[in-house]
RNA sequence: GGGUGAAUGCCGGAGCGGCCAAACGGGGCGGACUGUAAAUCCGCUGGCUUACGCCUACGGUGGUUCGAAUCCACCUUCGCCCA
């Protein structure tokens, strides 16, 4: 074993359990495990060509686990993702193509770069992709080497499994079932080849990751452990992670960024304190203070969470822009929100533009009759101005500072920038 | 394979053959009150229309009827029971 570093490094299950990133640990004595540095490893879903926000607390962990000494894998899920995991969800996933998931991995490595490090250094991170080593497996090997030693009794008694087999659910097919078997490969597969011995994971996967661990036993006398964050709440019941428009995205295409600054913003009273502690490196002394504040003043610990997050996703000065831009548009009542923040399109106002279009062309109106519906609930304003008419329209001169404003409800805003 | 039940709007869930764009609940959106919070209250919630109205919609295809989400036949899918 190599010597221990020169500064003592702070422990990570520590860090973890301080900012209350730990629902379960597999092993008791964890800490001791984490004193030397290890590599660990966490896997993401190439569902999609970006992550959401409900990534986050993994990618968090991953990051405490590097400025911890550790070494972190990150797994993108390539041969997983063509099949979908089963776990906990109602439905059979869509399966995606071999391409898609390339496209998509290399997207999302790239979202996570920007909390870890990669490169070639003892605790620098690397990229890995479980189709490079589950493609190549043939049929005969899996079943040899690592179907006897799987006890489908132990399978079909997990939680994940069980719910997929009675009830209403819509039952299991073959294929997913056997995705707990291939992720359970994957542990095994990165400890033989990076020494890779501690898993990270959401909840959920507890027990995927429970299955590598005895595979690893089993098939190479393994010492593994694995640890899960728990799953985010939210305050009133509602799943983590949507806004009105759908999911929350890490990619600023798919959520602009001052909708995702004001996702942070507008999040319940009683979540702030835990959410800084998840999504943000700040000390935790530093949070304990931000979540004293009482009534109003617990704006601060919002904005600072907001901010905080922000800076992270899409840097310093984004976050800036966004944070500014809200400020304005909500607090001070002035309309000099240019920030590039904001979601915005060109328009052309040689001809007046009727509101009802504009309402349709931000998205915050799917047809006339939805926009019509908007102006007569009153929550319709072209800059600081009421429309309270209908067929109310745009032309140039309503252009403030070179830009029209709309705005719907209290909070979402779209700027209209004339040609 | 046999028997049986179900299939409704974003979800759940009502729905005597006409009064059904479809009760009710949830969710969502808007408004009031606030702190860009929670709670509460009010309104809206298929499309086109200023409106009268028109169109599309109750798993699919045909049929009965002046008229069908509601009746019949077949098909599809799912659930349950038996083998």
């Amino acid at each position: 074993m190599a010597a221990a570093p020169p500064d003592p490094l702070p422990n990570l299950h520590a860090v973890l359990h301080s900012r209350g990133l730990v629902a379960q640990c597999t092993d008791e004595r964890i800490e001791d495990r984490l004193a030397q540095p290890v590599t660990c490893y966490c896997g993401f879903d190439p569902t999609a060509d970006s992550l959401h926000v409900g990534s986050l607390v993994p990618i968090m962990g991953l990051a405490h686990a590097q400025r911890c000494g550790h070494r972190p894998l990150v797994l993108v899920g390539g041969a997983t993702g063509l099949i979908g995991d089963p776990s906990f969800k109602t439905d059979a996933r869509q399966m995606l193509d071999e391409t898609t998931v390339r496209t998509n991995a290399a997207a999302i490595a790239d979202q996570i770069g920007r909390f870890i490090t990669f490169g070639d250094g003892p605790a620098d991170a690397a990229l890995v992709n479980n189709l490079d080593w589950i493609g190549p497996l043939t049929w005969i090997e899996v079943l040899r080497d690592v179907g006897s030693r799987v006890s489908v009794n132990r399978m079909i008694g997990m939680e994940s499994v069980k719910q997929r087999m009675t009830g209403d659910g819509a039952g299991i097919s073959y294929l997913e079932f056997s995705y707990m078997i291939l992720q359970a490969y994957d542990f095994v597969h990165l400890f033989r080849v990076h020494g890779c011995t501690v898993q990270l994971g959401g909840q959920d996967q507890w027990g995927n990751i429970v299955m590598g661990i005895e595979l690893g036993r089993k098939m190479h006398d393994a010492d593994l452990a694995g640890l899960t964050f728990p799953l985010v709440t939210k305050a009133d019941g509602t799943k983590f992670g949507k806004s009105e428009s759908g999911n929350v995205w890490l990619d600023p295409k798919r959520t602009p960024v001052f909708d995702f600054f004001q996702f942070w913003r507008n999040v319940d009273d009683t979540d702030v304190g835990r959410y800084l502690r998840f999504f943000t490196f700040l000390p935790v002394e530093q949070i304990e203070q931000l979540e004293q504040a009482e009534g109003a003043a617990i704006n601060e610990a919002k904005v600072t969470l907001a901010y905080e997050i922000t800076k992270l996703v899409h840097g310093t000065e984004e976050a800036d822009n966004a944070r500014d831009s809200a400020s304005r548009a909500f607090s001070t009542g002035g309309v000099d929100v240019t920030g590039e923040s904001i979601p915005s399109a060109p328009i052309d106002l040689t001809e007046p533009v009727g509101v009802i279009e504009l309402l349709k062309q931000s998205g915050f109106a799917s047809s006339n009759g939805e926009a019509r519906r908007l102006i007569q609930g009153g929550g319709v304003r072209v800059g600081e101005t009421k429309v309270d008419d209908i067929a109310a329209t745009v032309s140039a001169d309503d252009a403030e500072q070179g830009h029209v404003l709309l705005r719907v409800g209290k909070k979402k805003l779209f700027r209209f920038d004339p040609a």
